[in-house]
DNA sequence: TAGATTGTTAATCGATTAACAATC
DNA sequence: TAGATTGTTAATCGATTAACAATC
């Protein structure tokens, strides 16, 4: 047994990751009236192996009742805590293209501990604009508003060539933590948070499966015109 | 020594995420006109491990020249081909909303072995309509389409509650890797691939960091207003 | 040559999976 | 009670990291 098992640190980043999908498995067993649930229930809804639900849930240092399960309400308390979700984080979003305007408009943010209060931008035709009901302010306001504002959270949704000098400008103004969604490596002091969302590298996953299958069965890669 | 080891398969997925990174790389190096690179270079490019990357490369079933490196062309030639990137899969995307439009205008795709030909969405008034000059088609059509055309890749933009009806209807009209970006468990026959892109994964991470950054020095957290 | 860089082989680390006794 | 489900401990698997001889 470890000192203190009721640590909230150490938890594996793959679990981490699982843990919104179990958030939203749970709510939705909540809202049908559920109180409780087994390991192996919630892994067939998610398609998991029930023991690495078991695992899981471990992490968030709750007991659950054999033969019964686990409370689904202290669950769902569990595991915001340890994301955090139980708190919203400000947040500063760079770059209002597409993207930051898809990231705008995304729907449940706010209860997974992030609220976008303002995009900032540095073509003039675009400041002033509303995007999903957020201003979109001048680039050079950022360093101010976030010293004034104590945001913590920086989003980067511009172009690869310029996310390096937006994460300069964040850190300097003392943002902790950078969702960067540009595909590069950003180079920041070690006590900031980085969290880069790359989509080539789900690209390169799924292309290079698809061409090892093409290859494999070549068949199974031409369809015919009239089933 | 395994059996063959120029085979294309077995390369480890974490292994295949960091290729694109990889390959932007090698891009730059090629116009700054370096013929070879070593480990250790492309390493501090990316802020890896010297060995790791040695590992990477390694997958490639190039071998490199001690004391000079590898053929920077060269290994942009075996990584593309590892990844499917050297020839282009023609993709169709359900729905025209605000992630939609930002996939259809993301640039490198094309580059990326993925060329989104069209649009697709339930939405009258969205149909008919030209996102980065692709055409919205009405979503009755996909199916239909997608056999006449042979498209094999789909891509899901919808919100979570309409995600699954999508896949389904992808997969009846023979569609054979799936990438997905609503955060849901899809169910699909075995032989489909599915890459789902889940945003609430990586702010997990990115928010349990900062909750315990936050919890372990809260005076970090509060900035002064005036440096 | 000497030294940088390679490929290979072994050690470490961490997550998943399996096995099983405990319990409601 | 019997059986489902739990928590825990051990085995397996896979990726990263370390060590080192080979080579240009």
């Amino acid at each position: 047994m470890s000192p203190r098992n009721d640590e909230p640190r150490g938890i594996p980043a793959p679990t981490l990751r699982r843990f919104p999908a179990y958030l939203s498995q749970l709510f939705r067993l909540q809202e049908e009236g559920r109180d409780v649930v087994s390991s192996t229930h919630l892994g067939k809804r998610l398609m998991l192996d029930p023991v690495q639900v078991r695992k899981d849930l471990e992490c968030t240092g709750l007991v659950g009742r054999p033969k019964v399960g686990h409370s689904v309400p202290k669950l769902i308390e569990a595991i915001e805590s340890i994301l955090g979700w139980n708190r919203v984080n400000e947040a500063f979003l760079v770059g209002a293209g597409n993207l930051g305007a898809a990231l705008l408009g995304y729907p449940r943010f706010k209860q997974s501990g992030l609220d976008i209060v303002a995009a900032f931008d540095e073509a003039p035709e675009k400041v002033g604009s509303e995007i999903h009901g957020k201003t979109v302010l001048p680039l050079k306001k950022l360093a101010n508003l976030t010293r004034r504002m104590g945001v913590k959270v920086g989003i980067i949704a511009v172009p690869a060539d310029h996310a390096q000098a937006v994460a300069d400008l964040m850190v300097e103004a003392g943002i902790l933590a950078i969702w960067n969604f540009a595909p590069v490596t950003l180079r920041v002091p070690e006590e900031v948070i980085v969290q880069t969302e790359d989509l080539y590298s789900g690209l390169a996953i799924l292309t290079q499966k698809l061409a090892v299958r093409l290859r494999e069965e070549p068949s199974k890669g031409v369809r015919h015109a009239h089933e």
